[in-house]
DNA sequence: TTGCAAACATACATCCGTGTATGTATCCAT
DNA sequence: ATGGATACATACACGGATGTATGTTTGCAA
């Protein structure tokens, strides 16, 4: 079926799509059976090759982890630039189009999805994966102090309490998100995930002094869908595969 | 070093000694290395046993994670049959009472704090664990139905919006906590675990219409303090070990 | 064209974990 | 006291995963 099936030496394109076949099926096996119990063979096996390619491209399991994580973050990054260019007006509406851009990843793009069940659901957070968890960590980490500068300059625009904890509010607002996909990923039938990450944050979010109309009036409508057709190109801009 | 050490036919107090003794060794195991990659051996050489003393009490690794979350669980239950004896008053306060109880014993009490940390952090939940996970997963449901109820007669009672959907609320709250207790245990020094989730879900109860100065009133300070005592007292009981 | 290195496949050696079978010493009931 | 069951320890058989070493084919540069 595949046009070379025991040559060696392919171009470097051909090389790279190997690369990202091994990735694919990674991903896959990864998801289904989770991290520690699949063996290289298994991903090898299901990219139609053989552990000697997986060996070649990447170092061991944990570095096949680690692209992994990376070719799943840049996409996510380029829809929150995205998100930043459309959305110059204000820092809330920034924040709200950001929430509802991740959570309309996570739901519609498969690969975005499953990478969040991996990290979340069928991965050990051990020293194995260290040199995965401090790019976790440190990635983390930026989109903690984005979201922390955010909330200061809502808080500057009268937007948010002024005695408001940007930092603070950055890490609640981090801990709803993933707590919320955490249980969706372990059920996904049991609720609609957009529609309670939307609901919960704007709830919190007047809770910190937000104008409770305001969701309704210049988020929920428009900007929501504008958000998430941007986020739907960049997937598929992503997902050239 | 023990008193016995190479005999056998313990009475049956000595044997559900032995057999705490391999909970907690599997518990510290688990803790450090993943469920996963730590094997039998490790755990019976944490309890000063053998390979043969743990297929003795358990049928495998997952029998025992099974065993691991079901002594977690019940004296959680217990503190929460207590704060729900303690304040019979209102359900808006028994809901914030539950909240900083459940967040109390994860920062002060080890075990369930290990125990967070194993399911969230170091078990990958795929079909292996199929038994306790549909364990867990029912527990998890038998816990929202209960905090659904709980939502339910605060709207009755007029403490929050009228037109609150409980069973979503009861997600929304659940996520809450274990979104921030997922990134408390990841860098436990990066917050205060148990200020952020009262300060988090005061705010969300805010936007679900509850009264901004009911926490700071009846909860924060008197009640808050009784709750930790209660959970406490609770925890040295289910610690007797 | 030739030769080197890329891009794999194959083969090998090693170790580790699991499950079970068997041994053994003690407690307990009769 | 004594046989059986309990509460383990020990021994064995087995598969499976890892890492590396080696082979092999091809693209590409000089």
């Amino acid at each position: 079926m595949p046009a070379t099936h025991t040559m060696a030496r392919k171009t470097k394109t051909e090389a790279l799509e190997t690369r990202n076949q091994i990735l694919d099926a990674a991903e896959k096996v990864f998801g289904e059976r989770g991290v520690a119990r699949t063996s290289l063979h298994e991903i090898a096996e299901g990219a139609g090759l053989t552990r000697g390619a997986v060996y070649w491209h990447f170092a061991d399991k944990y570095d096949l982890l680690s692209a992994l994580w990376e070719r799943c973050l840049l996409p996510l990054e380029a829809a929150f630039a995205a998100i930043d260019a459309e959305h110059v007006e204000d820092a809330l509406t920034r924040i709200r189009a950001k929430v509802r851009g991740v959570a309309d990843r996570i739901v519609h793009d498969p690969r975005t999805r499953n990478m969040m069940g991996i990290f979340l659901l069928r991965c050990e957070m051990v020293d194995e994966i260290a040199a995965s968890r401090q790019r976790i960590v440190g990635d983390r980490d930026d989109c903690l102090q984005q979201m922390a500068a955010e909330f200061r300059s809502a808080v500057a625009a009268g937007q948010l309490r002024k005695d408001l904890d940007a930092d603070a509010a950055a890490i609640e607002l981090h801990g709803i998100i993933d707590g919320l996909c955490y249980h969706w990923l372990l059920e996904p039938s049991r609720f609609d995930f957009e529609q309670r990450v939307a609901a919960c944050t704007d709830a919190w979010l007047i809770g910190q002094g937000a104008d409770p109309l305001a969701g309704r009036r210049r988020v929920t409508r428009p900007t929501r869908s504008a958000a998430a057709q941007m986020a739907k190109k960049a997937a598929r801009r992503a997902s050239v595969r």
